[in-house]
RNA sequence: GCUGCUGUAGCUCAGUGGUAGAGCGCGUCCUUGGUAAGGACGAGGUCAUGGGUUCAAAUCCCAUCAGCAGCUCCA
């Protein structure tokens, strides 16, 4: 008799022997063929195993649709990858090898690198490795033979994993497959049988634990699928993402340039994109205006005093454009016979004078704030300003619009009280729920960063932090939208509310910030008048509903795959004339529309009017009008719209109030698909 | 910053130790065509920069700069 326990915790008995499958089966036909491999009692089992008889044993059976089942598979193709390896390269030191969003890797160190040219000879061994259907075989030790195990194979990392990742673990399992042994929590799929289809994709650089001091490794990524076909579809979906990459759209569709003469990470803006741009300040001006905002504007540079007051220097040095030094200064020092390394000396400590780039804009609105007295019946003083800053990020971290070095901040600073803090950082949240509203974006994330209650490293009044905390969690709830609350993710002067969005390969970016301070007023020393007619320090609020204005429009770039919703669209319409008979027709159109508010272009080339087309839907024209003797007689342009094709001739005034209508709703069009 | 890869015409990319090619784009001409590429001719390159090896380097080596992927970082 075998009985079968189930994890809905039915029981199913038999007669006689059975194996998984004809479990499987015994439940239904559809489960039979779905069936990958079972589980009996948490061990990964082949589908041809034979239950043994007797006590009741847990079973389940393992399909594609059960959501540990392709990590499973990957992290056991990860292994045969490492076993490929390390045949082929004697001498591998293995890492870590998890499994990943779409993948998996294994980080390794080799006497000679690996390079991509090795990346058919590991396939062709992993292919070879999987064909000699060896199981995986769990074996458990206890913590003295685990250590010596990974000593014997020589595995360092292994070794200090044990030692000091796994210190608490009196047993450790590893997992057996033909020569290869390697340390490893499991569970692995029964026998690489089940292994479909896989790629080798990438090879990089990794630091063993993730820590720029240790030893750094190559990680090998790789991907793998249980069939062909969805391997296939999966290097097409990497492929198709790669189109939409704001750094190959912003180059054809001529939105922006990186000029290596100008420098890293420093963008400059065409006029097509500019466009974009400040059609997004002017949008988000408005509700500024609404709300009560003042806009401001501030300087490129500040004296490096201001930043030795606001704590930005020396302490943050390495992350901003090394300080212009004073020129009287400097010729002082050079009187005094000071070298370059005294020099850097003085920079180091802070002791030195000059201007600094701003590598933000609070200080400056500070000093705007505290350049008046002020009373609590001003307060909330909101102060704004497309700000530009620059910061000198890591050279290897700078790319496209994402992580540039010079980038403009929809920036401001508020002043508030304690009792205006919540309801100002609900205006706050409005905007950033106005902005994504607007562009139609819905998958981002927002985190609540809270202080880590066991630390001192923030400054301010824990009654005042708790009070700022609950603010920032009442503000994020008014987007009727689920958000993270993470302890010690805030900053050391203040809670704060970031919203995060993912481009098109995945890779997450911050965009809008909420953060509430208590520091920046306090080393200001900012007061107002209260209505006890004594001194208080107000609280500050920075926020910036865009991010930056680079960022922004490089993820928005790639939201839209290049097509912006007509108000935003630098080009929204263009006269497409199908002969040149039909150009002075196709003038009158261009001038009618522009007159009408209509941003158009003409297309009066000799080409056929295929090859005008063409060109209008690769440079994602939102409307083209065509223009013939039909239409000239008739006083109509036909329209082919981006989205829909061909909509028919319509009366030029009806396509102009049409687009009119479109542009003034923001109305965002997007493929059905 | 680190590791690996890459750098050839405006763009996308071929290419060999013996001093450069395609497609697109651009210009001129022909064509006057109603919803995704009409044709002909032509112009255009210090083969990223600086060194080195060699009779000879765009090709091999080194350095620098820049780009890409990842790691680390991001007040």
């Amino acid at each position: 008799m075998t009985i079968v326990k189930l994890p809905d915790g039915s029981l199913k008995e038999f007669d006689s022997t059975v194996s998984v499958k004809d479990v499987a089966k015994s439940i239904g036909s559809r489960l039979a063929k779905d069936a990958l491999w079972g589980e009996i009692d948490m061990q990964p089992v082949e589908l041809d195993y034979e239950i043994p008889q007797g006590e009741p044993v847990n079973l389940k059976i393992i399909t594609k649709k059960d959501p540990n089942a392709l990590a499973t598979m990957r992290h056991s193709c990860a292994h045969v990858m490492a076993r490929a390896v390390m045949r082929i390269k004697p001498g591998v030191q293995l890492a870590f090898g998890p499994t990943i969003d779409g993948g998996f890797y294994y980080d390794v160190e080799c006497d000679e690198p690996l390079t991509e040219e090795d990346f058919p000879a590991i396939e062709k061994e992993m292919a070879k490795i999987i064909a000699l259907d060896e199981p995986f075989e769990r074996l458990e030790r206890p913590r003295s033979d685990a250590i010596q195990v990974c000593k014997d194979l020589s595995q360092d990392f292994k070794v200090e994993h044990i030692e000091t990742g796994l210190a608490e673990d009196d047993s450790l399992s590893f997992y057996q497959q033909g020569e290869f042994l390697d340390l490893c929590r499991g569970p692995h799929i029964p026998s690489p049988r089940r292994i479909g289809a896989f790629k080798l994709l990438s090879i990089a650089g990794a630091y063993w634990k993730g820590d720029q001091s240790r030893e750094q490794l190559q990680r090998l990524y790789a991907t793998a699928f249980f069939t062909q076909a969805e391997l296939d579809a999966h290097l097409e979906l990497l492929e198709e993402a790669k189109k939409r990459d704001h750094r190959v759209l912003g180059k054809r569709l001529g939105l922006f340039h990186i000029d290596e003469m100008v420098g890293q990470g420093l963008v400059l803006w065409t006029p097509k994109g500019s466009f974009v741009r400040q059609k997004l300040q002017d949008f988000i001006s408005e509700h500024l205006q609404r709300q009560g905002y003042d806009q401001v504007f501030t300087p490129h540079i500040g004296k490096l005093d201001l930043y030795k007051t606001s704590g930005h220097f020396p302490y943050y040095q390495d992350s901003q454009y090394t300080p212009l030094v004073d020129r009287e200064y400097l010729s002082q020092l050079a009187e005094e016979g000071c070298t370059c390394g005294e020099l850097a000396n003085l920079m180091n400590e802070g002791e030195i004078e000059g201007y600094l780039l701003k590598p933000m804009n609070c200080p400056h609105h500070i000093r705007l704030f505290a350049s008046e007295q002020r009373s609590y019946r001003d307060l909330p003083i909101r102060l704004s300003e497309f700000g530009t800053v620059y910061r000198w990020e890591q050279s290897g971290e700078i790319g496209g619009l994402t992580r540039v070095r010079g980038f403009t901040q929809d920036d401001a600073h508020l002043f508030v009280t304690q009792e205006q803090l919540g309801e100002e950082l609900i205006g706050c949240i409005e905007l950033v729920k106005i902005i994504f509203g607007a562009m139609g974006m819905e998958d981002y994330t927002v985190r609540v960063g809270l202080r880590d209650p066991d630390s001192s490293k923030y400054v301010g009044d824990p009654e005042n932090w708790d009070l700022a905390e609950q603010a920032c969690r009442e503000a994020a709830q008014t987007l009727g939208k689920e958000f993270s609350e993470d302890p010690g993710e805030a900053a050391f002067y203040g809670p704060k509310i970031d919203f995060v969005v993912k481009d098109c390969i995945g890779r997450k970016w911050q965009l809008g910030t909420v953060q509430v301070d208590y520091n920046l007023p306090e080393r200001f020393g900012l007061e107002y008048v209260g209505s006890d007619n004594k001194p208080h320090r107000p609280i500050m609020i920075h926020r910036a509903p865009f991010g930056s204005m680079e960022r922004f429009i490089g993820v928005l770039i790639e939201h839209f795959a290049g097509s912006f919703p007509l108000w935003l669209a630098p080009e929204q319409g263009r006269i497409l004339t199908v002969s040149d008979k039909s150009e002075e027709y196709g003038k009158r159109v261009e001038s009618q529309m522009r007159n009408g508010g209509i941003r158009v272009k003409g297309d009066y080339r000799s080409e056929k009017l295929g090859a005008k087309i063409r060109d209008g839907q690769l440079e994602m024209i939102p409307y083209m009008m065509i223009v013939g003797p039909r239409d000239a007689e008739n006083g109509t342009v036909s329209i082919r719209d981006r989205i829909d094709g061909d909509l028919g001739a319509i009366p030029v005034e009806e396509a102009i109030a049409k687009f009119q209508t479109e542009i003034a709703d923001k109305t965002v069009r997007r493929k059905s698909s």
